[in-house]
DNA sequence: AATGAATGAGTTTTCATTCAT
DNA sequence: GATGAATGAAAACTCATTCAT
């Protein structure tokens, strides 16, 4: 559907140029489409924005299929968070959108949402981790997937604020050694 | 001075309203001075923006001029991440920054240098303890420094993405935790 | 008929909102019909537009089956210059006709045609009741007419400038008077 | 002042093309002025439009300036109502506003206002003229003056709705009898 | 007949910048 | 130094019309 791949053109542009320098005409241009058709769709450049924002939050992360046991998923979600030109894309997108977030409740709200259901997501694979006894089962797994969450956020801004190989060596190594905390000898 | 104060309103509309929507015309009328002014000051808008930009990150920080033993010192550091209504300007000033600076080599350096700047104060902080015998002697001051940023950067992310009381609690008493791990008994 | 129902859309929005504010999506949204299927019936807005004139111009206006003595009708008839709340939206429909009409040659011609219409009619209303002894028989009829006509549009006029429940009260009372000067005794 | 010389090109556009064909662009080129320039004095069209409107309605009407008998000025002001190259601009223009000021409250009392300002110019007149003797002194002003009012917009309303040579004779001939009628002899 | 997505020309509006005072 | 009116290029937005279905 056209409406869809409109808002996928405007993803693209946001990560790559920012929200401040998206054109009505821009959006028109990357996708071979009139100006005239995307204000049919959206009505107007705000309700545009708003659209790509919260459709670009709500993509089928493919955590769901990823594979293997617990502890290889959790490295593999919690690995995410490390730059690599290939996840930059939506690194740059994010920290778009947590700005502009800031300033909108109704996205403030999405934002909230997202966080929460990330932790019940880790605290789950945490939970199936202790019960077939990949991971230390005197931890709580709610309290530590807050903790792995809190780290990871922490070191992608790290990232975001200093791009450079060494950061990303150390960001790989933080979160390789909080998971390793985790599973039981 | 006059340009200080042209920056200061720079800072606060950003930090109200985001960087796509800062105009000479607002920065005019909230400083009520004539764009003509601004612009024979600044010479264009991005000068203007990136002096602001430059002036909030230099301010003097009154870290250096914190009394108290180290550990008091670190603790009031590390509690300035916790969003406050007196506070949230600087962190919505910050978001701003950071995500424009990922598109702009320039700002992306001062990050960077900011980055290192902390890490060098904190690493001190935790020298001068240790020295004092304030804090544990067994942990390496940059390592330590390296890991308590991280870990106040990942709050801070946690508050702004999902701003409520019981996060702001969860963030005062994971750094309060931290600190105290530092502390020698 | 669709056509015409679309007509009676037109209407009801001009009436509404006036002519520079009609659009083919106005029109649609209100009849529930397709922009397509408007410009398939119409070719296009100006055709539309003068339709929905011409249209609304020979309405039935129900004075030829109006019933009773020439006085009754003819009170009946110059009584519907009076304002009110059922009555407006003709009026006000009438009041955006004629100021567009000052522009188009085709549309003054059929407001002149009307007039005279009108003149013949109520010119053979004042024959009628002279005929049948109701009427003072000292009067022109056509010279008659054309006072009455004179003084409704410009009760009319009044009360489109001025719209207070004192000057439609003058209006019905000029009116009455007016009538009643033609009425023999 | 340059506003000033906007409305007025505004309101000469109006009474030539109607409001409904009234350009940002039209008024920038007949003008010789930028777009920019007419937003930054007006906002926006909206308001440039009624502040056209208001300032036509407000213009000094040189009645008060009118030399000669209260008989000899109450036929010219009565004659200004008869259509006629030179005046029409101003007939157009006015049929424009009365049909736009229908659906702005605003501009329903500015037209109600000048109304009464009207009627107790053409009362004091009448008054005048009784003191002096010209006119008959057992007619009640205002409600003579209302009378004419009526009068001269309904030959007014009938010359716009058709525009030939024989209804502005009528008209000239009305409002002579009409005003003959409060000449005593 | 009817639809409504798509168009693109035209319109309004924004805005950084210039410049005469 | 300071002003703010004026600019024009670029942006957003409107809308009658077309056309494949």
């Amino acid at each position: 559907m056209k409406q869809d791949y409109l808002l996928g053109v405007v993803y693209d542009l946001i990560s790559e140029h920012g929200i401040e320098s998206l054109t009505m005409r821009n959006v028109a241009e990357r996708s071979n489409v009139s100006t005239g058709t995307i204000n049919y769709h959206f009505k107007n450049k705000e309700n545009l924005l708003i659209a790509a924002l919260e459709e670009a939050y709500s993509l089928p992360k493919d955590w769901a299929n990823y594979k293997g046991s617990s502890e290889a998923q959790l490295r593999r979600i919690a690995n995410s968070y490390i730059l690599r030109a290939k996840s930059d894309r939506w690194w740059f997108f994010w920290i778009n959108y947590l700005a502009y977030s800031t300033r909108h409740p109704k996205m403030q709200i999405r934002q909230s949402e997202r966080y929460d259901k990330q932790l019940r997501f880790w605290a789950q694979l945490i939970t199936d981790g202790q019960e077939k006894g990949e991971f230390r089962t005197d931890l709580d797994p709610v309290e530590t997937a807050r903790r792995l969450l809190t780290t990871v956020h922490g070191l992608l801004t790290l990232q975001l604020m200093k791009s450079d190989a060494e950061i990303r060596v150390y960001a790989r190594e933080q979160i390789s050694s909080a998971i390793d905390a985790l599973v039981s000898r």
